[in-house]
RNA sequence: GGAGAGAUGUCCGAGUGGUUUAAGGAAACGGUCUUGAAAACCGUCGUGCCGGCAACGGUACCCAGGGUUCGAAUCCCUGUCUCUCCGCCA
């Protein structure tokens, strides 16, 4: 969430942001909320501070207080309880009016809807005609869905053979990749409770475009991506400065519903409920996260340039951005069965949004105490990855040649 | 899953109803002393919220949420987590 001290100040500039995010919120509402919230905090603090006055008229004496301090003390309960019950209510009104305020965009991220997103770069060959990835794995025995159907459902599969080993592959190499650039590797968690999830910036249980698992009776939910558990791994801890920024790689099976998803494009591999994938994940002061978000940025091309893989960037245009993200680049794969750019990869600079929500702040050195920054962007996705390998590295006599930088991790073959 | 024990500040740790505004120690930071350092001594040393330009004042927080009481770190209930033992198990 925002800090409400930044929407009191600039209570115009947070509705327009919203509104550009597409996110309905009535600022008014809220700032109307909170000063009746103050209030009542302060009627509280009175009514308390009262309360305490009269227990240290009681230090060092024994026995049972006078009558009139218990009677006062009677009264001022009654009072109490009845004030706290009011500002019990306003403050969980205030706390899901906060909830609702999306993260602020910066000034650089395009304005309007998916179809505003910019790109800013362009790379390798928009080739055509390659065999669509599905049929291609299906006729090898490399991919089952209907097995996976059978097993859990529409959208699972099961990978098989050397193309399994593919992803075992693909995934060394990104963490050959990011280990060398200074990311922690870590397994995480494959669920988190309510508390993580939402403050992440995943819906809770009770919100209906429900992308999440949950666990019956737990609470629980299988993560969506390991951004997730990286989160909440620092949450309310206070990290000295001279430890950022902290640089974790998660890799994690991710769990999606995906429900209301399939009109879009959803064949194969592309959209499936689960999938494997290695995500960077970067706590930062303030002032780092802008270059850290470059820097991300920068491994995930350098990933697909040796892959050998075309793509473009793109800056996320605000209508698309979510809620916790003030800036989002996407990395779009040419499909050359397609003959256009497709996600492949994203990453996003938080801001103090997530870390706000699960209070992880920073100790500066001299001393104060301040909300970091988190960012958090994919190495590799693995189920696009191998769509994107399958497109790209199909020979002439229907062999898949192995991309140079994966064949050390396939036991030195260069075509599957 | 069953039984028992526990959870206090950055860390260790005292505290079973009212001089606790959380003792004491360690670490850290600043200072005195010293050629420099160590030691010693002195001082500072949690977080949130509200008010205030500020100094500061008020309030809350001793795992979490309820309850008892004029008054709760302390008593009661529930939950979470940790440890020990038992069971099950890759």
């Amino acid at each position: 969430m925002l800090d409400i001290q930044f929407i009191r100040d600039h209570a115009e500039l947070v509705a327009e942001k919203s509104a550009q995010k597409g996110y309905k919120v009535d600022i008014l509402k809220l700032l109307e909320v909170d000063a009746e919230r103050r209030d009542l905090l302060g009627q509280v603090d009175a009514l308390r501070a009262r309360r305490n006055e009269n227990a240290d008229k009681m230090k060092g004496v024994q026995g049972k207080p006078d009558q009139t301090i218990i009677d006062e003390g009677k009264q001022i309960k009654i009072e109490l309880a009845e004030r706290e019950t009011y500002l019990n209510d306003v403050e969980s009104k205030f706390g899901e009016l906060m909830q609702g305020v999306p993260n602020v965009a910066f000034d650089d991220v395009p304005v309007g809807g998916e179809e505003d997103s910019t790109e800013i770069k362009q790379w390798g060959e928009q080739t055509t005609g390659a065999e669509d990835h599905l049929d291609f794995a299906t006729k090898r025995d490399w991919v089952d869905f209907e097995r996976g159907a059978k097993v859990a459902g529409a959208k699972f599969y099961y990978l098989k053979g050397d193309l399994a080993l593919l992803e075992n592959a693909i995934t060394q190499y990104a963490l050959d990749v990011v280990t060398k650039k200074g990311f922690t590797f870590m397994t995480v968690p494959h669920m988190a409770n309510a508390r993580i999830s939402t403050g992440t910036g995943f819906a809770p249980r009770s919100d209906d475009q429900e992308d999440q698992y949950f666990i019956e009776n737990e609470d629980l939910a299988l993560i969506g991506t390991a951004e997730v558990s990286l989160t909440g791994y620092h949450a309310d801890e206070i990290i000295d400065e001279d430890k950022l920024p902290l640089l974790y790689a998660g890799l994690s099976p991710c769990y999606r519903k995906e429900a209301g998803t399939y009109g879009k494009h959803a064949r194969g591999l592309f959209r499936v409920h689960q999938f494997n994938k290695l995500e960077m994940y970067a706590y930062t002061t303030p002032e780092q996260s802008r270059e850290m978000h470059e820097r991300i940025l920068a491994i995930e091309e350098e990933i697909w340039q040796n892959l050998g893989i075309p793509y473009h960037v793109i800056n996320i245009a605000s209508g698309d951005l979510g809620a916790p993200a003030a800036k989002k680049y996407d990395v779009e794969y040419w499909s050359s069965v397609d003959g256009k750019y497709r996600e492949l990869t994203s990453c996003s600079n938080c801001t103090d949004f997530q870390a706000r929500n699960l209070n992880i702040r920073v100790r500066r050195k001299d001393g104060k105490v301040e909300v970091l920054h988190t960012l958090n962007g994919t190495a590799v996705s693995l189920a696009r990855s191998l769509i994107a390998v399958l497109e790209h590295y199909q020979t002439d006599d229907g062999k898949l040649r192995i991309p140079t930088v994966l064949q050390p991790f396939m036991g030195g073959r260069t075509e599957i």
